[in-house]
Parts: C-alpha cells; sequence; structure tokens
RNA sequence: UGGGGAAUAGUUCAACGGUAGAACAUCGGACUCUGACUCCGAGAAUCUAGGUUCGAAUCCUAGUUCCCCAGCCA
C-alpha cells in the first residue's frame, strides 16, 4: 500500500448499481467464483432493474447432426446462466426442417446434454409442438396485410430481392387481397400445391438495407415426413417465423444465440411486435467457438463422417461430444474449459492447448496410475533367478493415499519402452543406454549390459542386472539414478491394442469450404503390439487411467474380453519431447 | 459500393474516465521413484491518427483491418 495514494470513487448511479450488484451475487452466487461476462451483466441489470421478474433460457438445437464443443459452450451458458439465476433452461428442438432432421439425432442431442452435466427436468419442448398455433399467427398476419402469399419461382424472387448494395424490388404477387391470401395458403396447408410451389411472405421492406427484412419467407410447402408430426403437415415455418415466437410462448427472457444472427434480431423484434405473443423474448448474440486444428460446423463434421474420413460420430478425433466422451474426455473439463474461455462478441480462435490442459488438470487429480509399455522392447535380467518371481507395491496415486495400492508381478523377463532405449543417447538422455542405471519404477535400478540385436542391425532385446539391493526402488547406499522408467512383466502382462490421436486436421487453421485437403493423414496411429499391467485388462469400466510417462487413456468399446483397446484421451506433457524435438 | 458486428500480450478473456491484470502457451529455475504434477521467476498487449480531460483501452472525430448477411437451411 502505498502512502498518499488516492483513489477518486466514482459517486452517483454507478456506486449505487455496484452494491446492487453485490447484493444480487449474494442472492445468487455463482457455483464457483463470480464468473461474468457480459450476457450475465446483462441478466443482472435486467433483474435488478425489475425489466425481469425471472431468467428464462434455452438450448435450442437443430437435430440434425451431433452437438459438438462449439454447442458445449452453448449449453453451458445456457442451462449455467439459469442456474447462477435461479431461472431454468429448455431443451428446444429447432425442427423446423423436416429433410434434414432424423430421431437418431434427436436421441445423441439427449444423452450428450445429459452426459455434459446438464438436466433439462420437464422443460423438453420443439419448435413443432407450436406448428398449430404459428400457423394460427400466420393468418393473422395475412388479415392484417403483413403477409402475402408469392407464387414467383425460387429463381424469381432470387433476381428481385436485390443485392447487398442494390435495393430489391417488390413481387408482383405483394398486392394480393386477403381473402385471396387466405384461401391459397389454407390450400398450401391442405397439400394442394407441390414442393416450391408458393410461399408465404412477410411484407416488410424489399428495399430494407437488412436483407433479412426484404420480404422474408413465413412458410415453404415440404411434403416430408417429419420425425414427430409425420406427415401432418404440408408447410413448414421458417426458422425466423418459428424461434421468436417458440421462445415467447416458453415464456424465455434472453434468447442467447450466435453472432451470424445478428441481423436477424429486427425481424425477430417485427414478428414479436406484430403478433398477439404471451411474452416479450429478446435476443442476445455472442461469438462462437472455434478452436485450432479442428473445424465446428456441423456441414463439415457431417461430410468426414458421410465421406469415411472418420468411423463415425463418436470416433474420437471429433470434436463432438460423442467423440470427445469416447476419446475419454471427462465432461467436468468441458465445462471447466468453457469456463476458462469467456463469453464475448469478437470472433477468436482458441488454442488446442487449453483444452487440453482443462483436460489434463481433471484427470491429473481423478484418474488412477497403470503401466503399460505401448512399443515393448524386451528385457533380460541376467542375475535375476531363473523360473522365480515377485510382487511390488505401486501406489494408485501418488497425490491420493486413500486410493491404495495395487500389486505388480516382476521377473526375471520384463518390457521396456523402446522410446526408453538409446545405443547412441545424446547429451541431456538419461534413460537406458549401455552401462547406463536407471530405475524400474517401483521394483529396482537395473544396468543394461549387451544388446542384442536381430539380422538388421536393430536392438530386439536388452540383456541388465538388477541390484537386488534396490528392492522397491530405494538404494541403501543413496546414490541416484537420473530416470524412472516404467515396465511390465513379459509373462504377466497382457497384449493390447493402444490407439493414438493426433488433431484431425493438419493446420492450425483449415479450411472448411475445402477440408478435405487440409486432413492429417497420421491422425490415428494403432499400436497392436502393446502390453499392459493385467490390473487393466479384465475391468469393464471405461474409468480414465493415466499410462505412467505417457498419458491418459480410456477403454474403448471395441475391447473384447481377451483383448483391451485403449484410446489416448491426451499424453503428458513431454518437456523430453520438446529438447529432443522428437515428437510422437 | 448497402446493412449489421468486432478490434487489449502468441492465444482467450478482464479492466465499465483513475496503477493495463489473469489463464493458456513460451522461456528459465526449484522439487521429483512419472522429463508428469507442484512451486518460483521472466519476457510479452491497448488497430492508426487527431481531439476532449488533471488523467483515455474506456469519451468524441476521421480512418484501417477482420467477421456476418443476397436459402423456400438453422
Amino acid at each position: 500500500m502505498k502512502d498518499g495514494k488516492r483513489i477518486i470513487t466514482c459517486h452517483g448511479p454507478r456506486s449505487i448499481y455496484a452494491r446492487l450488484f453485490d447484493k444480487i451475487r449474494e442472492q445468487w452466487p455463482a457455483e464457483s467464483g463470480p464468473g461474468s461476462d457480459f450476457i450475465r451483466d446483462i441478466v443482472q441489470e435486467d433483474l435488478l432493474s425489475g425489466r425481469r421478474k425471472t431468467v428464462v433460457t434455452r438450448f435450442p438445437p437443430e437435430p440434425n447432426g451431433y452437438l459438438h464443443i462449439g454447442h458445449a459452450k452453448s449449453i453451458c451458458l445456457n442451462f449455467g446462466i439459469a442456474e447462477e439465476f435461479g431461472g431454468h433452461c429448455n431443451l428446444r428442438y429447432d425442427d423446423t426442417n423436416p429433410t434434414k432432421e432424423s430421431q437418431e439425432y434427436i436421441d445423441a442431442i439427449e444423452r450428450d446434454v445429459h452426459w455434459l452435466g446438464f438436466d433439462w427436468d420437464k422443460n423438453l419442448f420443439h419448435a413443432s409442438d407450436y406448428f398449430e398455433q404459428l400457423y394460427a399467427w400466420a393468418e393473422d398476419l395475412i388479415r392484417a396485410g403483413k403477409a402475402y402469399v408469392d407464387d414467383q419461382t425460387q429463381e424469381a424472387m432470387r433476381a428481385a430481392r436485390g443485392t447487398l448494395t442494390e435495393p430489391g424490388s417488390n413481387s408482383p404477387f405483394r398486392d394480393r387481397g386477403v381473402a385471396e391470401n387466405l384461401d391459397l395458403f389454407r390450400r398450401m396447408r391442405s397439400g394442394e400445391f407441390a414442393n416450391g410451389a408458393r410461399v408465404l411472405r412477410a411484407k416488410i421492406d424489399m428495399a430494407s438495407g437488412n436483407i433479412n427484412l426484404r420480404d422474408p419467407v413465413l412458410y415453404r410447402i415440404l411434403h416430408a415426413e417429419h420425425p414427430r408430426t409425420g406427415m401432418t403437415w404440408k408447410i413448414y415455418p421458417s426458422y425466423d417465423f418459428a424461434h421468436g415466437q417458440s421462445d415467447a410462448i416458453e415464456g424465455i427472457t434472453h434468447s442467447i444465440c450466435t453472432l451470424e444472427f445478428e441481423d436477424h434480431r429486427p425481424l425477430y423484434d417485427w414478428f414479436i411486435q406484430n403478433l398477439p405473443v404471451p411474452s416479450q423474448p429478446h435476443q442476445y448474440e455472442f461469438a462462437r467457438l472455434n478452436l485450432t486444428y479442428t473445424i465446428l460446423s456441423k456441414r463439415v463434421l457431417t461430410e468426414l463422417v458421410r465421406g469415411g474420413h472418420v468411423s463415425g460420430w463418436d470416433d474420437p478425433r471429433m470434436p463432438t461430444l460423442a467423440g470427445l466422451r469416447r476419446r475419454g474426455v471427462p465432461p467436468a473439463a468441458i465445462r471447466d474449459f468453457v469456463k476458462r474461455i469467456g463469453v464475448a462478441k469478437a470472433n477468436s480462435v482458441v488454442d488446442m492447448a487449453m483444452l487440453e490442459f482443462s483436460i489434463r488438470e481433471h484427470l491429473n487429480k481423478t484418474a488412477p496410475r497403470r503401466m503399460a509399455v505401448l512399443r515393448p522392447l524386451k528385457v533380460v535380467i541376467e542375475n535375476y533367478p531363473q523360473g522365480q518371481s515377485e510382487e511390488v507395491e505401486a501406489a494408485n496415486h501418488p497425490e491420493d493415499a486413500a486410493a491404495g495400492a495395487r500389486r505388480i508381478r516382476f521377473g526375471r523377463e520384463l518390457f521396456i519402452e523402446r522410446d526408453d532405449f538409446m545405443e547412441n543417447p545424446p547429451k541431456k538422455f538419461f534413460r537406458l543406454s549401455p552401462g547406463a542405471e536407471v530405475r524400474l519404477r517401483y521394483a529396482y535400478f537395473i544396468t543394461c549390459r549387451e544388446m542384442v540385436k536381430n539380422a538388421a542391425g536393430e536392438v530386439v532385446e536388452l540383456r541388465c542386472t538388477y541390484d537386488p539391493a534396490t528392492r522397491g526402488g530405494n538404494a541403501p547406499d543413496g546414490r541416484k539414478v537420473k530416470a524412472t522408467m516404467h515396465w511390465v512383466s513379459a509373462d504377466a502382462s497382457v497384449p493390447a491394442e493402444v490407439r493414438l490421436y493426433n488433431p484431425l486436421f493438419a493446420r492450425a487453421d483449415p479450411d472448411a469450404a475445402n477440408f478435405a485437403a487440409d486432413i492429417n493423414p497420421n491422425s490415428l496411429e494403432v499400436l497392436r503390439d502393446a502390453r499392459v499391467e493385467p490390473a487393466l485388462a479384465g475391468r469393464d469400466s471405461n474409468h480414465a487411467v493415466q499410462f505412467e510417462r505417457l498419458g491418459y487413456f480410456c477403454r474403448d468399446p471395441d475391447s473384447t474380453s481377451e483383448r483391451p483397446v485403449f484410446n489416448r484421451t491426451v499424453g503428458l506433457r513431454d518437456t523430453w519431447a520438446k529438447v529432443s524435438g522428437s515428437g510422437s
């Protein structure tokens, strides 16, 4: 604290607000930390000022694909705000386009939102729940002379819409009488006309600088089966005509969406003002999530799946929630990540390293430690008695004694990691090399005496000696080794398949328009000869584990009882790889 | 050349006329039976030019750059 320091406090309305904010915070304490952003500020002020008595939000996916981590940002925002301010959040399907939607996606969305850790309780809705009401409102608009049936072809409509810099021109059908409009619209509903024959349009302003206001389409004819309403409807409302009104019906107070809808807001408001809706929702926009080395676009993700570039929506390389789940990413890590990146209106690309940090941070605390050797190199302990073996004790978690310990079989023949041996080690390499002594974790110090090579000159086996006095991993004479290495017993270990994942795209900034060119050919590496300690073999659980010194892994559903398959969720930070320049 | 938005360390987000701060990343160091974790430290930013003000990232003016919009997609 400095002497003579004076802070000129701001009197007037601000300080009053500051006190009120404190009060609000007491009343609605955020779960962990104050977590604030411009949207939460708006919500707070609305509650303070009395403009709103309560907060109701909604997460409104269209069931035309799987949810990805970008949706997680929206889910955490909408459900999070509702929770923090004592309101509720609806799950609402924006199911207004039956040609793109399916039950598979509906099921996947519910599974994924639940998995992420949110619950809509009874508040599950569909835009299709409101089709009848929306239709009635459309007729209201027609009666008020604010909507008309347009017979123009799609091409003619496009031509008459004008361009970004030139105004559009009125449709020749714009001034049709109310009776004729009503008759035509009802016949559209009854299925009398073919797809594309006519549309219902709002009569707003063909010269507006905002193209969304140039007589937007309210209804189009679609003879298609809807996952929920079947063949009942032959016409379907557009997004613009359905969304705000659905919000109003549900009593949504804060309708939070992404930036690209910013210039739909005037249209959103136009409907709210011109229709007898039961409430007055407002729309707010935030910047969607972008991540380096991936593409968060349903279109691209769909093509990745359909084009066979990945094994499915839940391929562990996919940024989908299903993919992240299969990859072994804990939902809590995703929530933490979303909290860290914040919410703002500036377009941004978040470094994938931030996601990885959240994942590691969570897994470090929760994942039991195990030993596994990905690329085995055989080690024979020459001075270890033939035909004998013993058990050593290994802690399940170094920072959590309550996690207990397990016993691991040690014997004359072992496997170590191929990367942990170098015949001609560089200076900073302090693992195993000819003549060097290292510790086998929880077991003994061993020294490499001899290499066995095959005809090609490759090292296929190491002949070592151990120091029986170092049992448990400590030398009674106090001598130190520079490396501690993981290992498994040759006999008492289980063969496993391990799948290593690298970024799906080779560039930090892949081109969504031509994504195939940027796909990383080495995004998946399958190791078929891995060996894991037996404790890992039997378990059905897909709980995350740490393979010591390697990374966090989880059991893949492709596992069989005799052959487990593990996915690498994320590697450990690897300072050595940086120093040596050898990635893996 | 229309309309709507956004510009702060490498990245993401704070700072709401009064000391530009955090996290991730990067680089050092300590510790270590995981080259992990943890701990300590360092470098690193207000788009530009004017103006208002005792004082500007914040207000004003003019510019620059980037993003979105011309589906009967959402």
